[in-house]
DNA sequence: ATCAAGCTTGACCGGAACTTGAAGCGGAAA
DNA sequence: TTTCCGCTTCAAGTTCCGGTCAAGCTTGAT
């Protein structure tokens, strides 16, 4: 740990499989203690469920062995350059979403998004944070010169809504702003 | 704070969690030091009330941890293009509006605003200080041709004082000028 | 003092906005 | 061809907004 937290490292590749001590550990520990620089996780093939419990505990992207070195480049390069550019790899609550390969999980368990709510999800998580009017999903979801009705977003965010939103959920993802449109809170 | 005082930054990104010394107290005295730097600050969920101090204390927006590099991302450049007039967040007595998030606050407390008293809302900021006579408001928030009686105004900026006025306020916010029309107040 | 116009404030209710489940439709896969 | 499945549409039910009404208050003119 101390080797780690005071230097300013841009980017940790963590291997899960560790003498002594395994990499969630690491991982989680680094975030316990406020060390916010990037992880990328190496786990063996096969280890789906590890996968997920390192992105949840905080880690930023994965690669599984055996890996190519150029995608462990490509990942290494996208995670440095998250921030700016749409990274693949996002996390709100216990969901975590790789649009790379259109993979979304919930507390563990893999989901699965159709193409269109996968768009919309997309839509939401851009503008995180923003009142998103039903025109601008439609043009952002749909295209810009589309006639829907609002019936139909109202269907697939609710559709979205089944599939993301844990059960119940006080707080909810997708907030729904009558007259104005829809949020998404991480 | 020295450190900053001198140099000519575009955006500081203030974590509230620091050492020694936390985002606040620094958010204050760089302002109270004459710094008109934007200020973003990052605080951790649950801690609303550090928002709105935050806020309170001159910072320009905020993002609550965990926050998706997305939306850094489009909160750092809204910041950049607010400049210094037109941005998301206002600020008037104790309570703190955001228009893209749609969310209003007094004393820390959330209040609820519907679509049109947003949109009243944003006619009396935008012109604050100055009179708006009845048929000025009815064009910039119901629309240009649009028949009203007067009365439906009366209803609604009455509602909206209700939501957004301290009570009893002494000094209040939305002013009425018989005969004229009303001015806001900050 | 008296009065009327302007404003405040609370209550009401028709209908718009949203939720939710299910049926219809059409393209792609088998 | 037939089947399957995702996207759209439909429809019933719920919530609650927003224009209207009305009664009372304030202010300035007479």
């Amino acid at each position: 740990m101390n080797a780690i937290s005071g230097k300013p490292y841009d980017l940790i590749l963590l291997d899960v499989m560790l003498p002594k001590k395994d990499g969630f550990s690491v991982c989680r520990e680094l975030r316990a203690s406020g060390v916010r620089t990037p992880v990328i996780l190496l786990t063996a093939r096969g280890e789906e469920a590890d996968k997920i419990r390192g992105l949840n505990l905080g880690a930023d992207d994965y690669v599984t062995k055996p890996f190519s070195p150029l995608e462990l480049n490509a990942r290494i390069q996208a995670v440095l350059r998250r921030g700016q550019a749409a990274g693949s790899v996002h996390r709100f609550g216990n969901v975590v979403v790789d649009f790379t390969r259109a993979e979304v999980t919930r507390a563990g368990m893999k989901i699965e998004l159709t193409a269109l709510e996968f768009k919309l999800l997309r839509a939401f998580l851009d503008h995180a944070g923003t009142v998103l009017s039903l025109d601008q999903l439609i043009g952002k979801v749909w295209g810009k010169d589309v006639f829907l009705t609002d019936r139909v977003v109202y269907t697939h965010v609710n559709n979205l809504r089944g599939k993301i939103e844990e059960i119940p959920s006080q707080p909810r993802h997708v907030i729904s702003l009558r007259g104005l449109g829809y949020r998404f809170d991480v």
